[in-house]
DNA sequence: TATGAATGAGCTTTCATTCAT
DNA sequence: TATGAATGAAAGCTCATTCAT
């Protein structure tokens, strides 16, 4: 019998749960949620589909659980790649490349993230949204705790900080989507451009350096 | 026959367009390409399903139309809010508070726009992403111009502004959608975030002020 | 194109329902109301699946359609049959011969009434038990106003007569099981059993005739 | 290992046989032969599938041994009830009464036999019929002994007392669910009702008191 | 032009049943 | 003996799409 064998049988739940969620963030990047089909994914996973419905549930519960683990995965990798004695522009900056580096190393992960479970509405948002209010709240503390240290008055930072970074969040999630399309500019660079964008352009605020239309 | 009947029959094929893609909408707003069927279009259209099949074609055609319209409508606002002759900064300050204006304004058309389009793929990709790219021309074309005029290379200056303009628009999407749940924030003070967060930072960016990990 | 097309194009949607009834009521009397599949009701009315769902709904709807349908059916039999103007004993008989009759003339009917739908929880014993409930009254009624007439306190007649409604009935419907599998016997002969049996001894019991166990 | 142990291991098979049933009764008089899973079965047997079906059979050999059992243990408990050496009355008095008990104390095994295997088409109507048949076989022969006894010829009788036990029997069932609905009747009360409905009007039609309809 | 009537095709989900250990 | 792991097969339901009028 050999080692390549597709079909292994019986084995025990843990492997099997894996194969499967691995099957369907595959496909549902793929495809997307509603075009994904339990046929494939039950397919690609080399499990048959009551397996599926079993272990994980329904195809809402199973994207749902793909969600889940995605997520963690990278905001394992963004906090995991962060020295949190560094001081807060170095903490961005690694955050930043980890943040690049997960998504080259998990594009389908990532689609799955960034694409699908945003557009569809309801029981998925919850799960993404809190991914992203992490990541929000982690750039939020950086920038809020920057810009009191420099004088500005917590009140007045409070509101603008965190708009700046959904912002920035956004424009991570942007640059990542760019990148796809230009996998030929190593991630480093992107991550530079991103940082230099978004950490300058903050210093400068927090300094008084305010852009004001002429009126 | 009434002039009150909710069922006009006979008109024009403009105005039955009109019906039916504003009533496609709406309904693509609520929920979502795949949960939005065409039997609640045609009946929030007030207008049989044949004759959407007729006028508008598949429900791809019909949704690909929605997304042509609506993104059209909102350059149209971002570019009519502009005046050519300003400077730079100014000129994107402009386009920044006519996106967010149109944003408040059409919120079901900017549904349609950020989170249906992107999740489905190919066939609207490329309407959407057409539309993307013209913002992201747009702003790119600002900064290039106004990074070159400052003495930074051309060839050094394409990537790195092109990918700054991505950011800048997904930032800009990003924010549109935190301020969805603020609403109570004026779109003028987001927009000022936004406008101070990229314009500050390019500014440094261009003049040599760059920011650099301490290795 | 023959008169005898099995497939006729476009008809009215009161027609098509007859028909989709007609075939449900059919199967599920042949195969049962869990056996019995959407596909072959579809198939035995000559009307696509999509037909059925979009004008009677689930396959509970339909159920319960069917058992409405037939029910009433039923007790417009009963007491269409019956002339309120004659005494007792005649309403009963007449009710009774107009019972056995229906049988006789609408097997199907009948066994969905009988077999099937009593299995089936809730949603449909709902249905059931109403009509069963209007032939235990209808039943009681007569009995009641019987007895009373004859002297019996009216409080202790409450209750027996309500049992022996419903024994009368139950009794009904046995015997119309029982005369599915002995058909060379007269419908009218099985009623005037049944009448006897039932009249006779309520009779007597009414009278004070009373069995008593000897003790 | 300790002595508390739910699942207990290495029972002889008998022992198992009897979990099973038991399980199996319970399973299906709550949700009906259809709507039951094996998997429910096995759960409250606290005994794996594989070993249900190495023991029990099928799902229809189940629900079949389930009924064989439940209707020889209703048959035994109204035999056992009964004095043969009693008159025709009281044998059929302690009968009814054997039979109500059994039903207030066995509700499960009623539901199973009464309202379940009824509705099932086939397989199961065999030992149905065959355990009602019995029922009916047993009053036949009290009825029709009493009636050659008073006079009735052979050939008048069988027809006719066959029907009427049916009657019996089946407004016996009737009662017994209605008493299901109203528990605070003492069964012999019911009993009583029944045993005057059938023992009076059979009587009286021995002795040739007959109704007729007036012509 | 306009629509009620109609369907092919496909999807999710469930269950009785059986391996392999 | 006993079971966790596994599946074939089918059922209910929905939807985009098109006739026939």
């Amino acid at each position: 019998m050999s080692v390549e064998d597709r079909r292994v049988k019986r084995l025990p739940r843990e492997v099997r749960e894996k194969q499967i969620l691995d099957a369907a963030v595959q496909v549902f990047s793929e495809h997307g949620y509603h075009n994904a089909s339990m046929d494939e994914v039950s397919e690609v996973a080399g499990v048959s589909k009551p397996m599926i419905y079993a272990y994980l549930g329904s195809k809402e519960d199973l994207f749902a659980a793909c969600i889940r683990r995605e997520a963690n995965l990278l905001m394992e990798a963004i906090v995991g790649g962060v020295d949190q004695n560094q001081p807060a522009d170095m903490q961005l900056w690694m955050g930043l490349r980890s943040f690049f580096e997960f998504v080259a190393a998990n594009k389908p992960s990532w689609r799955v993230l960034h694409r699908q479970a945003i557009s569809q509405g309801g029981p998925f948002s919850e799960e993404l949204v809190a991914m992203r209010s992490r990541a929000i709240n982690l750039v939020d503390a950086l920038l809020f705790r920057s810009a009191t240290r420099h004088g500005v008055e917590e009140q007045h930072a409070t509101k603008s900080t965190e708009a700046m970074a959904a912002a920035l969040v956004g424009g991570g999630e942007s640059m990542a989507d760019w990148w796809l399309d230009h996998p030929e500019v190593p991630t480093r660079v992107v991550a530079s451009w991103l940082m230099n964008l978004v950490w300058m352009g903050f210093g400068d605020l927090v300094e008084g350096t305010v852009w004001q239309p002429t009126p």
